[in-house]
DNA sequence: GCAATTATTTAGGGATGCCTAAAAATTAAT
DNA sequence: ATTAATTTTTAGGCATCCCTAAATAATTGC
């Protein structure tokens, strides 16, 4: 953990930096070239991700470290052509939109599992953590993005819910993991 | 550039943590140790240059600047993933030998242009020198890695080779640029 | 062998980024 | 409004990597 004092000690740094706007104890946000440079990191992130995923055959819950250090290449000219060679792809293995390079990010319009009402068909289009433990988890039951599920019935006093995956079995997931994974209504 | 005392802290630096076997004034040299960090450094580097130049498309000078970043990134798996996406490739676009995962390096058998006699078939295999401006100029000359050439005569004064490239056309090139290329004899 | 060249050390500084501990300021809650 | 809790600042430290300038070694060449 990171002390508070150097906590405040890099908030001043970053504010001097403009990039963050800061009022010493009232807290900062990012300013709009610290946004800007966020989420241009996060485009890279994502991008990484995909690559890793996709190409070179990673499992989803290991993307994210390593995505991590990749993320911090600096070279527009790769951004661009790592993009092009992934074919454009909108959203990470995680689910996760990715900002077009001009920063814009598409809302999620998503709910978590515990708010799907039994019966009702969806599909997982999210996790809300990267946590790689939840993602194990996730992948031993049979649960990735595009998963289509149902809610067949909530067991009483801890609220697991059974799920029927794809139409076709069944698996048992606890209310603390339904709470992180990110679904949305078949239409 | 950087000062003399800063290389001579380095080397001190260096030489505790054991990278290199360094004596005051007797120069250093790579340790066993070192040597086995460096190599997986250079491997690292021409795999990523390889993934730059044939999945991205960047050209052969291009790629070095940008390969010096990713070489840093810090894990095995990913280098042992990229090499197989990649085939396993043996040379980088440079024409510059791959170590391999334990670390061996094949000779090269090369020499410099500057050596062929007039007359005898020869093939590019690399340069010496990864100057981005010396490679934007064998670009531009129509010379690469694997292009057939021929020494067709050597000017008088400068000692600028005229060559046959390809069996096809001519074109001038400096005894500086000569010096640079190396090339194999084709059998 | 001595002078000239080259390397190395020492001393003093700068910047980054993190730490602890204690002091000061501010905000929030009663 | 006074206290309690939180946040910042200050001060002193540590580590890395780099700088200049001057002092000191060691190596080479003649």
């Amino acid at each position: 953990m990171t002390s508070q004092a150097s906590v405040s000690e890099m908030y001043k740094r970053l504010a001097e930096k403009e990039f963050i706007d800061y009022v010493p104890y009232q807290g900062g946000a990012l300013s709009p070239k610290g946004r800007q440079l966020a989420i241009n990191l996060i485009r890279k992130h994502r991008l990484w991700e995909v690559f890793l995923h996709e190409k070179l055959g990673f499992g989803w819950e290991e993307v994210h470290d390593i995505a991590e250090q990749l993320e911090h290449i600096n070279s527009q000219e790769l951004t661009k052509r790592l993009d092009a060679f992934l074919d454009h792809p909108s959203i990470d293995p995680h689910g996760d939109y990715i900002p077009d390079a001009e920063g814009n990010i598409p809302e999620q319009r998503a709910m978590p599992l515990t708010e799907l009402t039994i019966g009702i068909d969806a599909q997982v289009v999210g996790v809300m953590d990267s946590n790689s433990k939840l993602l194990s988890l996730l992948s031993q039951k049979g649960i990735a993005l595009g998963t289509s599920l149902c809610i067949q019935s909530i067991l009483p006093f801890d609220d697991s819910r059974i799920l029927t995956l794809n139409k076709d079995h069944s698996v048992e997931l606890s209310y603390k993991a339904c709470e992180l994974i990110l679904i949305q209504e078949k239409r």
